[in-house]
RNA sequence: GCCGGUUUAGCUCAGGGGUAGAGCAACCGCCUUGUAAGCGGUAGGUCGUGAGUUCAAAUCCCACAACCGGCACCA
């Protein structure tokens, strides 16, 4: 491309590839305008070679912009965002005096500013601060960028009493100009952009939460009150939001878990799960569809619960994870045990037993196995955060050179169980060593390729992690989708460098030497309670059937029908299906209400015209509709879909 | 663990120094019922736990616990 033709011209690439020329410092703002005044009016701020920046920022050199509006839902998001943020902090501090100002940024949805404050934000003064904010909306205060000389701006917020700012500063790159914004006569420290008004940023904002944030993300440092909020281009948006969020409210596992009767928990077993025959029901149709997915593969063992604390010295664990185990005292004997916390210990101990070939490997070596970690209190959620739990766990040993193979074998089981329980879509993050490790970085690089191979020869896209492995190995871990959008990282594949050394685990290589097997831990669905919550708020508790605890309730219309009934139930259980009888004295009306409560997925409803004539009426669960079809065709139907995925033809 | 909030019947929630209420569920009757709540009645609570103030505490004060929302943690 040559050059403009005048010094004082830049030449301007629109959107559309039209090329236009300007004057050198010309405004997004101004070729907005020079574009159409309906252009001028909705611009929130200009794409400078791909950079958002402020509108009234001079270009001046050649470049290709483009007029953000509101229409550009990403980078309007991002900007409406930001600038409520500010909108809260302005508001805060009008309100609050004294308040300390940190840092605000965009999150998924919405913001979050966080503020230093002795006094605690309570959850009346959200409004307060609302209406607030929609005045200095309604004010339409403008915008001003200024740049400020580093040790000035420095200065200036410690003499305002903005510590927090001015040490944000003070840790800025030397190459980063000190941008600071005017909103009126209100001003903070940011990299920008912003709106050119607080009028621009609209009123589809809402303040949802407080609670307390750690400066800088560490715990060490003083705890700060943040408040989040949500902020969209228009009130439809926002509603829509909130829509969103009281759906995903009814999909919460712990309300489902007691409106389904699956669980319960309760003050004298904190963090542990009682199952209730229908949520025993779901979970050992789980575990034993997870059986037979590794029956062909696996070898499956149960080792103790209780292991001496020299045990845990020699793994480990008790230099690096003591303070998360149960501990088990027995004075006679003046031994400590410990709960395990993880199974791997247990199965080294079994692989130990007896002098290994080669020719032996892989041993793929798996339990379900309890385990109890003491969890940090306030990190307890429901059945998804506990501190006794089940893990479908394994632990392969293998040559090293099989490490790959068995990564990706792993992998694929991991894939496809995923597939066949409902989630389509599932993400890999490779995690790569972290500060504080074990192992020499040949052995590090050597895992970690290994890793990275597997997923390569999957074809399986991953997003590196770094810094973010284990301490004694990388791994991968599988997060899944659910329903609405939200990821659950359930799986992970391990390299484990340190058990097998530390339990001196050996087998024979074909040159008859003693050599160190490598070793993989993996789970496929993590922990059982966890990937059932994850399961209930997936499908909102409507399983599909043969996840469902009672698949089938077959509710009489008059008492004429009851042995009919009781036939039918008979029969259906006999073709493997977890049917019940409804013969209460109570409405049809009543009956299909209260089991489409419940969720049960078939609903056959037995009448006098059915028990004459050997039919039965199926309404499905979600339908209004109702097919009359003879009873052993409605067995078959339902069976055939009783049937576990991976017994299907 | 930290910050904030909450805790009253099985569930959802009201009440707020004078001894506890509703709806639904449960139980008992009646109704034999045709696809999302038929009618009537009965019963049900150490008001999270402990300690205090008071003539009197579910209510006020303190401590603790559990739960909820975040933060931190997540071998």
């Amino acid at each position: 491309m040559s050059a403009a033709a005048h010094p004082n011209e830049i030449r301007i690439t629109l959107p559309d590839g039209l090329v236009r020329t300007f004057t050198r410092g010309v405004t997004g703002a101004e070729i907005a305008a020079a574009i159409g005044p309906g252009l001028a009016k909705a611009a929130l701020a200009v794409k400078l070679d791909g950079k958002l920046v402020d509108l009234d920022l001079p270009i001046l050199h050649d470049a290709a912009i483009a007029i953000v509006t509101r229409k550009d839902e990403a980078d309007a998001l991002d900007l409406i965002r930001h600038d409520t943020a500010h909108l809260l902090a302005q508001a805060v501090q009008a309100l609050f005096p004294g308040t300390q100002v940190t840092i605000g940024p965009n999150i998924e949805d919405g913001f979050f500013y966080d503020f230093a404050r002795n006094e605690p934000f309570t959850p009346e003064d959200l409004p307060r601060i609302e209406a607030k904010m929609k005045e200095l909306v309604a004010a339409d205060l403008p915008t001003r960028r200024e740049v400020w000389d580093r040790e000035r701006a420095i200065a200036h917020f410690k003499a305002i009493g903005e510590h927090y700012k001015a040490e944000i500063i003070a840790d800025l790159p030397t190459t980063e100009d000190i941008k600071v914004y005017f909103h009126g006569d209100w001003h903070d420290l940011c990299r920008g952009p912003h709106l050119m008004s607080s009028g621009k940023i609209g009123t589809a904002f809402k303040l949802m939460k407080i609670s307390g944030a750690y400066w800088r993300g560490d715990a060490k440092n003083a705890q700060l009150q943040r408040i989040y909020g949500t902020a969209w281009r228009d009130e439809k948006e926002l509603s829509a939001y909130l829509t969103r969020l009281e759906e995903a409210e009814k999909r919460d596992h712990r309300k489902l878990g007691r409106e389904m009767d699956l669980f319960h928990v309760q003050e004298e077993a904190v963090g542990q799960v009682f199952w209730h025959p229908k949520g025993y029901t779901l979970y050992r149709t789980l575990e034993n569809y997870i059986r037979r997915k590794i029956a062909d593969a696996y070898v499956e063992v149960k080792t103790p619960m209780l292991l001496d604390r020299t045990l845990w010295e020699r793994s480990g664990h008790w230099a690096k994870y003591r303070e998360n185990m149960f501990l088990a005292e027995v004075e006679d004997e003046k031994k400590i045990l410990a709960v395990k916390p993880m199974n791997c210990p247990g199965h080294v101990q079994i692989f130990n037993q007896g002098l290994k070939s080669y020719r032996d490997l892989p041993i793929r070596m798996a339990e379900f196995g309890s385990c109890h970690r003491y969890e940090p209190s306030g990190a307890l959620h429901g059945i998804m955060r506990v501190r006794g739990f089940t893990q479908d766990d394994a632990h392969i040993f293998c040559v090293p050179e099989q490490m790959t193979e068995e990564a990706i074998r792993a992998s694929e089981l991991i894939f496809e169980v995923y597939r066949e329980l409902g989630f389509e879509n599932v993400s890999v993050k490779l995690s790569t060593r972290p500060e504080n490790r074990i192992g020499s970085d040949e052995v590090w690089d050597r895992a970690e390729a290994d890793l990275a191979l597997a997923c390569d020869r999957m074809g399986v896209p991953y997003t590196l992690n770094p810094g973010e492995g284990a301490f004694y190995g990388p791994k991968l871990e599988f997060t899944l989708t659910d329903a609405i959008g939200r990821g659950w990282q359930c799986g992970t594949v391990q390299v484990d460098f340190n058990l097998p050394e530390r339990f001196e685990a050996e087998y024979v290589a074909e040159d008859g030497s003693r050599q160190r097997p490598a070793m993989l831990h993996r789970a496929v669905l993590g922990s059982m309670e966890r990937f059932i919550g994850v399961l209930i708020e997936h499908y909102a508790g409507k399983f599909p059937l043969w996840l469902a605890p009672v698949q089938a309730v077959v509710a009489t219309i008059v008492s004429d029908a009851e042995d009919y009934a009781k036939d039918a139930v008979k029969a259906l259980r006999k073709a493997g299906i977890r049917a019940e009888a409804d013969l209460r004295n109570e409405k049809i009306n009543y009956k299909v209400r209260e089991h489409s409560l419940a969720k049960v997925p078939a609903l056959l409803v037995a009448g006098k015209k059915e028990a004459a004539e050997g039919t039965i009426s199926i309404r499905r669960l979600g339908s209004e509709k109702q097919e009359t079809m003879p009873l052993k065709d409605a067995i078959a139907l339902l069976a055939a879909e009783a049937t576990p995925p991976d017994l299907r033809e």
